[in-house]
RNA sequence: GGGCGAUUGGCGCAGUUGGUUAGCGCGCUUCGUUCACACCGAAGAGGUCACAGGUUCGAGUCCUGUAUCGCCCA
């Protein structure tokens, strides 16, 4: 039934009114009372809130949203939930500036607390003016002022129809997540997969924290390459080449390649570093480069990743300099006990920056003459953390850290082998995957020296003596969390033992981001919490997410549900790629050249947007090209156009339309279904195998087929008028396959224009269409019987073939055509016949229309199917009705 | 330095396990059109498939090497 086809069809306000009526209707509310292999779950990435969407977002989410609009029409019940991610950095920051706060986790939390500001209008509060708080009360201004983030981009996504259950959100610092997060690293704690340790490791002098290898970044970083001589006791000098002299004074030994024939005599002997007279060994590494530099190397506790190797195989003595402030440190150390060497340090180095450590110890060689030449510039590679500015130095501190196969070959091939099960879409992205994990040198340390995040949930006992006993933890109890053991008490312990000898301390780091992110399907799934949601969704189905994060999103998740629950979180991994600019350069912010996609959606609308990010396939880098959403908005305006036209012959609104196949008698109809048919098995098989592109591609190149052929071919049949074919039945065959095959193309189309579909769907149809059974091929075969496409496609090309005619004699296609001769290739000609009244009828044919078959060598195939118009004869062109 | 991906008409892309004459869209040219659609329709022009070798009866497709671009890791 036929309710009703606007007079004037728009695409205009479509995504506002749908997206009330799906949210009404709970259209995409997660029905739990599904089993789990009635489910397809999907693990979301949580966007940052504080950072803003752009168009690679919107790109990558449209990904999913196809997905898992196919997957409910496929008949499963989606569990597709989405987060907010407020953990790090920026967060943090916007915190501190619009209230005016800033978090001390020393400081007892405050019920009802009140910040000094409600926004500054985007000026910096100065640190000084900032008002202290705890943790708690940092976190509670975090959720306050990210609900207004969480907002913004609910409606952005809303806009953009992504069919996500909007009752089923999360942040990564709410109490779930924090408990979720402080659970998962007990279980950890208790298992022995975390640890801590006091070791070297990387340290950002800036923030002020210790950094994880997934957070580097290597970066060209000027410097000098300084020359300079160590000596031996007969008094040879021994020339290495540096460009951190200032740690000069940290060296532990010179270093040299096991085969490098220049320093065999050496190895075994010792030499003194110059200024400070240090007697340090010379030995043999194959770490060393022999063609870098002078191929002997100094090795400093610590200077480089390379040095901690070499101090760790090498069983070195840690003699560091530097301070977690970056600065030299302020006492002389012990083992500099030569007389100016060690006035020197005192004078000229205590406390100071390594750049101008640097400096004064490049003026002392070069007086001392030991400084050969003068530093030459050069560019290298230097480690910072990614949000930083200033190297990594290397310090030594007491952290925490999770296995993950970095030190334990056993465990590295587990996860190897994880990543072997996996199926990633597209498959070689597996290879980052597995060259990440290969790669790994260590732990993944997860304490943060941070203020805000999701705490480390341990206190430490406070000794008789003062001292704090790391060694044996206090832990929490799983029903007390999530805690925060900077502002509560152990359990059977006061608040007034803290800090003070018998008492405890709680420890004031937080968690690594990627600590709590890595338990995303544990927060949404319900571990430990529900029990009944948990196994009706885990493991997941689908992980889609960024190439850049497989190595720290990807893996840390796999790391902890492979430890935690001894399974892979999920079966698939669909990885999106980057947009790129027209120069081909990866969007970015800094480059100024990014869309504010909420334009972008109300400019061209959210189908068509939707259309080019859905046009690019899975893995593979994609144009920012507004000409493709220009394409998607014209497809869009297609299907309600056509699908008001194929809807108006039996007489518009209120006319009956009957979806029996059995009406279906035509050959051109039937050949047509059996298009569709191959169509629906060709889609089908593209979103199963995660192949979303070629599954719009086939639909929409038979979607403007049957717009330019068919349709077009029938026309006359459908109203029922004016050809020889009076009878009925053809009549009514017309118009069941044109109801038949919109039915089944809706379909096809809507989970990539949701928006269009879902109108169309509603002038007829019930229901929402999102919630429609994705189309199979076999009734439409049935109809189709043993009609072959080859007749659509031969009576296409018979009429493309009487166009070019006119198109040639520039005349209007609605010029009669006396007469006419085709020469049809053998192969075609049956097709052509037995659709021939609709072709006479689509091409104005009048008088004769005479079909040969075309002779060897006729025609080209390439152009109307070779379809060769031999004779024709036009008549008068039909008068123009001006005014 | 290692790894992965890309290179097809002016632009953006398809091209399934090697198989007739390499497709599509945009743009372009010409024409048409207001009773589905001007956010339109029809017809047309336009390509030594980055380069060099090799395997094969046959290579855009497989192998080797080179170049350029992008990303990741050292």
């Amino acid at each position: 039934m036929v309710r009703e086809v606007p007079d004037k069809v728009s695409l205009d306000g479509l995504e506002t009114r749908f997206d009330e009526r799906w949210s009404a209707e709970g259209t995409f509310a997660f029905d739990r009372t599904k089993t789990r292999n009635e489910i397809f779950s999907i693990d979301t990435p949580p966007p940052t809130v504080s950072g803003s969407l752009h168009v690679g977002h919107v790109f990558s989410y449209t990904h999913t949203d196809v997905v898992a609009r196919y997957k409910r029409m496929q008949g499963l019940e989606v569990f597709y939930p989405m987060g907010w991610d407020d953990n790090g950095l920026p967060t943090e920051r916007r915190v501190q500036n619009y209230f005016g706060v800033r978090c001390d986790p020393s400081l007892p939390y405050v019920e009802g607390f009140e910040p000094p500001h409600q926004g500054t209008d985007g000026k910096n509060v100065k640190p000084g003016d900032q008002v202290p708080v705890s943790r708690r009360n940092f976190i509670e201004l975090c959720e306050r002022l990210t609900a207004e983030d969480e907002r913004l981009f609910e409606a952005l996504w809303r806009r953009l129809g992504l069919s996500v259950d909007w009752s089923q959100t999360y942040q990564t610092i709410d109490a779930t997540s924090r408990a979720t997060a402080q659970r998962a690293f007990l279980r950890n704690l208790g298992r022995g997969e975390a640890y801590q340790a006091e070791a070297p490791g990387l340290w950002d002098v800036t923030f002020q924290t210790a950094v994880a290898q997934a957070e580097l970044e290597a970066r060209d970083y000027p410097g000098f390459f300084h020359r300079v001589a160590f000596h031996r006791p007969d008094g040879e000098k021994i020339f290495i080449e540096t460009t951190r002299p200032e740690l000069i004074p940290a060296a532990v030994a010179l270093i040299a390649h096991p085969d490098d024939e220049r320093y065999q005599h050496l190895f075994g002997t010792t030499v003194t570093s110059p200024l400070f007279g240090v007697e340090i060994p010379v030995l043999a590494h194959p770490g060393a480069e022999p063609d870098k530099g002078a191929g002997i190397a100094m090795c400093c506790t610590f200077g480089d990743l390379t040095d901690v190797t070499w101090w760790r195989e090498l069983q070195l003595p840690t003699r560091s300099i530097v301070q977690r402030d970056g600065r030299v440190t302020r006492e002389v150390p012990e083992w500099i006990s030569s007389g100016p060497g060690e006035r020197f340090f005192e004078t000229e180095l205590t406390g100071k920056t390594t750049f101008s450590a640097r400096t004064a110890i490049v003026d002392a060689l070069r007086e001392s003459g030991d400084l050969d030449g003068e530093p030459v510039a050069t560019q290298r590679k230097a480690n910072f953390y990614e949000k930083g500015d200033k190297p990594l130095e290397i310090v030594t501190s007491r952290q925490w850290y999770i296995r993950n196969g970095g030190r334990d070959a056993a465990l590295r091939e587990e996860l190897l082998a994880r990543g072997k099960e996996l199926d990633f879409h597209p498959d070689f992205m597996r290879v980052r995957y597995e060259n990440w994990v290969g790669g790994l040198n260590g732990d993944w340390l997860v304490s943060r020296q941070r203020f805000f995040g999701v705490a480390i949930p341990l206190w430490y006992p406070v000794l008789a003596s003062g001292e704090v006993d790391h060694d044996h933890p206090i832990v929490p109890s799983e029903e007390s969390l999530p805690v925060d053991p900077t502002s509560q008490a152990p359990a059977g312990h006061t608040e007034d033992q803290r800090g003070v000898p018998g008492g405890f301390v709680g420890d004031a780091d937080v968690m690594d981001t990627w600590a709590t992110s890595s338990l995303t399907p544990q927060i949404v799934g319900g571990w430990e919490r529900d029990a009944d949601l948990w196994q009706r969704v885990y493991p997941m189905d689908l992980r889609p997410q960024g190439q850049d994060i497989i190595r720290t999103w990807l893996f840390s998740t796999v790391v902890r549900s492979h430890l935690e629950n001894g399974a892979l979180p999920w079966k698939n991994a669909a990885i999106s790629g980057w947009i790129l600019d027209p120069d081909r350069k990866k969007m970015s912010k800094s480059k100024g050249n990014v869309v504010t996609p909420m334009d972008l959606l109300v400019e061209h609308g959210s189908d068509a947007v939707r259309y080019w990010a859905a046009a690019a396939r899975l893995g593979t880098d994609a144009a920012f090209e507004v000409g493709q959403m220009k394409i998607g908005r014209r497809l869009a305006i297609k299907v309600l156009n056509a699908s008001k036209f194929a809807l108006s012959f039996g007489g518009g609104a209120g006319s009956q339309i009957t979806l029996d196949p059995a009406k279906v008698t035509e050959p051109l109809d039937r050949a047509m279904l059996a298009g569709l048919a191959r169509v629906v098995d060709q889609a089908t098989a593209a979103l199963e195998a995660y192949d979303h592109t070629r599954a719009l591609e086939v639909t929409e190149t038979f979607f403007w087929t049957f717009c330019d052929d068919y349709l077009e071919l029938v026309k006359d049949r459908a109203y029922g008028a004016g050809t020889e074919s009076t009878d009925a039945s053809g009549s009514e065959s017309a118009r069941t396959a044109l109801a038949v095959a919109l039915d089944v193309m809706l379909r096809l189309l809507a989970p990539f224009i949701p928006f269009a579909t879902e109108e169309v769907w509603s002038w007829w149809r019930e229901g929402s269409v999102h919630r429609a059974a994705w189309p199979v091929a076999a009734p439409l075969r049935d109809a189709a019987g043993d009609a072959d496409v080859v007749v659509l496609t031969a009576a296409g090309h018979a009429l493309a073939a009487l166009r070019k005619v006119k198109s040639e004699a520039k005349v209007s296609m609605r010029t009669p055509i006396l007469g006419a001769e085709l020469a049809v290739p053998a192969a075609a000609l049956a097709g052509v016949r037995s659709a021939a009244v609709d072709v006479r009828a689509a091409g104005r044919v009048t008088g004769e229309l005479a079909l040969v078959a075309a002779g060897e060598g006729q025609g080209d195939l390439a152009v109307q199917g070779g379809i060769v118009v031999t004779r024709s004869e036009l008549g008068e062109p039909e008068a123009r009705n001006k005014g």
